[in-house]
RNA sequence: GGAGGGGUGGCAGAGCGGUCAAAUGCAACGGACUGUAAAUCCGUCGACUUUCGUCUACGAUGGUUCGAAUCCAUCCCCCUCCA
């Protein structure tokens, strides 16, 4: 096994996180250096505003910049007010949409949330801090910016960039506006090397080349070595992307998803997938995830809930972790309705099913609901329904609850007033 | 500015006057098997009502026609090449 002299780079080549470094030993010079006589690196991670919640997907860089911290680094977050307007044409075909400036505003703040579930955020020596982009780039002059930071790149250079060349040779539509992402992307970084002597960018894998494109800029321009450090893109066994469930984001803020939603992500996370997971979402000691990894059969379902849980603490406190998983547990092992389950209120005097079912969510449209009772996937009380205009009154209540089950997997509550 | 190509359901991508609610693939969902896993098999996949049926939909608006996603006109948007 490797060993770096870094404990940071020790716990990132252990857990899984390490992709890609600029340049290995020097970074591990250098962070051994600072962690040795106790003076913070800074490291950053930029992330731009598209959406105005982060999902699982980002999740791995932010873990990274988590335990930067933990080895006593300082981490910036920036998010991309600039270049949000831009738009980031790495493994994308097309140009983004324009987003206007009430929505990049409402996602920014979206973005602050998520981040500060991770870190710690605050005045001290290696609290993190959140940067925006926008503050240095709205009032560049282009002239100057292009003096001094044009020159530094070459176009032969930027066409053999993956972002551009992949572009090109699928003869998809690159405009200049779009070229030039990389130029602020590097430029970003020379600015938290001037402001907070930031030498280090921590991302996801599809940001190399723009990792890369600071790193040059910061020599040319400014003669100081940055280091750029990727994390690989996690994948399923089946080489697909994770974050989704149930053809939805895994979002990291509470108001885009409840704690409850969350936790069954996880929970329901593939058997290949469990060692992967604990070593990159939770906090779990090397030990420990060990241990549970080796799990098989059934046993392993207990890693899973080890892992739902702890995933689900980090992002959304322990009380919603705890909640959520007694909510599992009642549903899913002792077969009764727990508290946190997602619910609809109906009136008194009775309710369809078709219109319980879309009440809570679980369907789109009435037709839908009416397949699925057809396909015996509609359960009330766990019973199948079979009549697709039963009415739902307060004679269905059971152990107090009303509980509506579509597939194995989702469960609702309905509250009849 | 000139020439050409294109805009179809979540995505990709057929259809090119009726048999088109629109092939096929992916994704998604339900069932069986299981462990709230994976793989596999079966089924579903516009809306409303389910029995017939009705409505909305193939960039937008008009038109031709008994009948248009398919033809015509105008407009909008995208792409390629030339200047």
């Amino acid at each position: 096994m490797t060993s770096f002299k870094s404990e940071f780079l020790n716990i990132m080549h252990e857990r899984g996180f390490y992709n890609q470094c600029t340049n290995e030993e020097g970074f591990d010079e250098y962070l051994a250096d600072c962690e040795k006589r106790g003076i913070p690196a800074v490291g950053y991670l930029g992330s731009d505003p598209t959406g105005d919640s982060l999902h699982v997907g980002h999740i791995v860089p932010l873990m990274m910049l988590r335990w930067f911290q933990k080895c006593g680094h300082k981490p910036l977050t920036l998010v991309g007010g600039a270049t949000a307007r831009i738009g980031d044409p790495s493994g994308k075909d097309k140009l983004r949409p324009f987003l206007s400036e009430e929505t990049l505003a409402h996602n920014v703040e979206g973005l602050k949330k998520s981040f500060m579930k991770f870190l710690r955020f605050g005045e001290g020596k290696n609290d993190a801090l959140m940067v925006d982009n926008y503050d240095w780039f709205k009032n560049i002059n282009y002239l100057e910016f292009l003096r001094d930071i044009g020159t530094c790149y070459s176009v032969n250079r930027m066409l053999t960039m993956d972002s551009v060349k992949s572009r090109l040779e699928r003869e998809q539509p690159m405009s200049f506006l779009e070229f030039n992402y990389m130029l602020l992307q590097g430029y970003d970084f020379c600015v938290l090397l001037q402001k907070y002597g930031c030498r280090a960018q921590i991302a996801g894998a599809d940001q190399w080349g723009n990792i890369v494109s600071g790193t040059e800029l910061g020599r040319r321009r400014y003669d100081m070595e940055l280091f750029g450090f990727t994390s690989p893109i996690i994948t399923d066994s089946a080489g697909k992307k994770m974050g989704k469930s149930e053809g939805n984001a895994v979002w990291i803020n509470e108001d885009k998803l409840p704690a409850y939603n969350y936790y069954q992500y996880f929970r329901n996370i593939g058997d290949a997938e469990v060692g992967k997971c604990l070593r990159i979402f939770t906090d779990l000691p090397m030990e420990e995830v060990r241990r549970l990894e080796v799990l098989q059969d059934k046993e392993i379902n207990e890693a899973k809930k080890i892992l739902a849980f702890e995933a689900t603490k980090i992002c959304r406190g322990e009380a919603e972790a705890k909640a959520a998983q007694e909510t599992a547990i009642q549903t899913f092992e002792k077969g009764i309705a727990g508290d946190d389950l997602p619910t609809a209120t109906g009136s008194k005097e009775g309710v369809g099913v078709l219109d319980a079912f879309m009440a809570l969510g679980f369907v789109a449209s009435k037709g839908e609901a009416r397949r699925l009772i057809k396909q015996a996937g509609l359960k009330l009380n766990d019973k199948v329904i079979t009549d697709e205009n039963y009415i739902i009154t307060e004679t269905d209540i059971e152990n107090g609850n009303i509980k509506l089950s579509q597939g194995k997997k989702k469960h609702g509550l309905l509250i009849l007033r």
